[in-house]
DNA sequence: CGACACCTTGAAGAGGTTCAAGAAATGTGG
DNA sequence: CCACATTTCTTGAACCTCTTCAAGGTGTCG
């Protein structure tokens, strides 16, 4: 286990507080919030911070670094469930039945806050904000997966990967990064995956969009010239028309 | 508003009683967990138990019917999230935003449990059970969307339709019905939206399962004829080889 | 009984996949 | 720091699955 136990952790100095902290503690209630992150934790990239079958002890907020989460079955299937970054929780599958059910990888040198649920149940039975603000990430989580249900139930590839980008870009642009230009830390594979779609596909649908000077790709490094296009595409219409 | 207020409900009577509610509790507890159900309201086939923006005050329980969840956007996509039946819990979508982010639908006349999620959060902070069981209903929720995930973004027509079937009929068996007939509750087109395929493609698919022996179908009515065969197409391999 | 919703089936077509080859980037060890 | 191996990405061509469009059949409900 890669454990490292840093100096005292202090969620109420984190510049993430707002993204992974109910908003509006007494000082007092922030006190016993501290208690939750027992330690801190490191992961390399390409390493897991949990895996299929592991059992479940704790939720993790990221403080640095990009994951994904993916289930993989016996019969050699593998799907991409998410892409998470600073400041989002990751590990709620593990809940129900005491295990976790996905495979979460760090993209990228990653630090992680680990929160024992334990903990997490207890602060949440004495602090209602702690206690809804808990409720509300896993209603978000499912708000999201709804959105991902109806992209790969009803949307084309183009579509799907203009709103991959829309989503990334504005998720980083909430934690202070720029709205137009990003830096892809999965693979053409990886995206794929999460959309229902091949590599190549991923990658022809990339060099549509620079054909028609939507956006300019150079490897993993993406910069969006024309976001109303991308919407306009997403809303299922043809930009320019 | 059309909720009917029945005579005192009573949980502890309730035969879906292991479905959704926390196991072993202690007499006291469970008195207090009666007070969780305001009342029960009835839904007629067709209309909404709660629909996309409406105020979220609760989550429901179905005590009896069959309903679907969908999410609409302006540009004309539709997507059936889910299908529910008796014993689920609905609503979840709701915490997040304080509104209902989804339709729900009944597919068959059906009647709910009214659980006022303040009442939930109030008697979750005082019984550890009660905490847990709403912790597990929504990490329960999650992994189920991974599983629609992996299906809609990684399998074919085929494969779908009967991990749709399987999954249904396994569902329905838990509830005490058989393992190898159901009456389909929607149409082909809400199979297919869910499935991300078309209602022509759904139909055919039944046909050709038809064709090859491993169902009955008439109409709504399935008959099961070869788990077996249903479980190889899902795990990716021809059936008999 | 007639109207309407739902289901089935065929034929043509589109979108995405598969297979293949090569180019570009990245990592590794000497 | 360079050479080589490996991974990742791009692009083309053929193919396949699912969709689209169309027509007709079946079942249901007032």
């Amino acid at each position: 286990m890669n454990i490292h136990q840093s100096f005292k952790v202090a969620c109420s100095n984190c510049n993430l507080r707002e993204l992974c902290m109910p908003m509006g503690l007494k000082p007092e209630e922030l006190d016993r919030i501290e208690e939750i992150v027992a330690v801190r934790r490191k992961v390399k990239r390409g390493s897991a911070l949990f895996s299929n079958g592991e059992k479940f002890t704790s939720l993790y907020a990221i403080r640095t670094g990009f994951f994904k989460t993916c289930i993989a079955t016996e019969d050699g299937r593998d799907q991409v469930t998410g892409f998470q970054m600073a400041g989002e929780i990751i590990g709620l599958d593990g809940i129900v039945n005491d295990h976790h059910t996905c495979d979460a990888v760090a993209l990228e040198d990653a630090e992680v806050c680990v929160m024992p649920f334990e903990r997490i149940e207890e602060i949440s039975r004495e602090i209602n904000a702690m206690q809804h603000h808990v409720h509300k990430i896993m209603s978000r989580e499912i708000v999201r997966e709804h959105g991902v249900m109806l992209l790969l139930g009803s949307m084309r590839a183009e579509e799907r990967l203009a709103a991959f980008l829309l989503n990334l870009v504005q998720r980083l642009h909430a934690r202070g990064f720029s709205q137009s230009e990003l830096i892809l830390r999965m693979t053409r594979e990886e995206i794929g995956s999460y959309l229902g779609l091949k590599l190549e596909t991923v990658s022809r649908t990339f060099s549509k969009f620079v054909e028609d000077g939507i956006v300019e790709v150079k490897q993993r490094h993406v910069r969006i010239l024309d976001t109303e296009a991308l919407k306009l595409i997403v809303n299922n219409q043809q930009p320019c028309q």
